[in-house]
DNA sequence: TCCAATGTTTCGCC
DNA sequence: GGGCGAAACATTGG
């Protein structure tokens, strides 16, 4: 149940198979098994919520949607593997997952500066995609992800409590400088989920996400499905501010 | 026990 | 055919 910090740790744990040829498949995903059979793995990548196997000329795009997981060299007893692909130090398993393959280089499908969790993680040009979509709402803006790839509800509703901004505010009506703190904190955000997902220890640190009390100002969190997403939302009337 | 939920795609209607 | 919303998919913890 992954948003892009978690994508991050499944590169880091399949990382142990980069160079390794594939030497079995199985699994009920409807792709062409043979296409895998006895091809090497370049590189594990990952773009937003998407983990990529990249092979020569062939990648594995894995999304793990809302239910997905994985294992590496073990199994789910008695679940349905979706992909296995085994290696001669071991083997990784995929359940619930969507699968697909994307042709020729990874870099013809995505736009890597859109990716919160990228080296090549561009804010001018995610403000730049914002200025031309008046209307949108912040709520709505934090989980598109041709402009922040990877970010997902939890870090949706954590950023906008941090930057104390109304989740149903509109973006264009964000004063400059708050526009600008909340492009920079979907990435610190995400980096800092990132190393408390690592150590198991993501959910303590949740100040708005599932709470019931604003610990700034005691008073009672609104749960709203907001904007035309309709993601749940918690928001603290008192600390957060509407802009329209 | 039941329900909601870290998500996206597809279907059907207007 | 575009735009929209509902439905589909599916697992698990609270």
């Amino acid at each position: 149940m992954p948003e892009g910090p978690s994508i991050v740790l499944l590169k880091e744990a399949a990382q142990q198979f980069a160079g390794q040829k594939i030497i079995a498949v199985s699994g009920d995903s409807k792709i062409d098994h043979s296409l895998l059979l006895n091809k090497k793995v370049l590189t594990f990548n990952s773009w937003g919520k998407h983990f990529l196997i990249c092979l020569k000329d062939l990648t594995i795009r894995i999304h793990l949607l809302m239910f997905g997981s994985y294992r590496i060299n073990e199994q789910k007893p008695g679940k349905t593997i979706r992909l296995s692909l085994r290696f001669k130090t071991g083997e990784i398993n995929f359940y619930t997952c969507s699968i697909v393959y994307l042709p020729g280089d990874p870099g013809d499908h995505y736009d890597w500066s859109a990716d919160v969790m990228s080296d090549e993680w561009d804010a001018g040009s995610a403000r730049k995609k914002l200025k031309k979509r008046p209307g949108l709402m912040a709520c709505d803006a934090l989980l598109e992800q041709d402009i922040f790839a990877g970010v997902g509800n939890i870090i949706k509703n954590e950023v906008l409590y941090r930057i104390r901004v109304h989740p149903e505010s509109l973006v264009n009506k964000l004063p400059a400088a708050k526009l600008k703190e909340m492009i920079s904190e979907s990435r610190i955000y995400s980096f800092q989920f990132l190393e408390w997902k690592r150590n198991n220890e993501l959910k303590k640190h949740w100040l708005a996400h599932t709470k019931k009390l604003c610990l700034r100002c005691k008073l009672p969190f609104i749960k709203k499905y907001t904007g035309v997403k309709k993601r749940r939302s918690f928001i603290c009337e008192n600390c957060q501010v509407l802009y329209t």
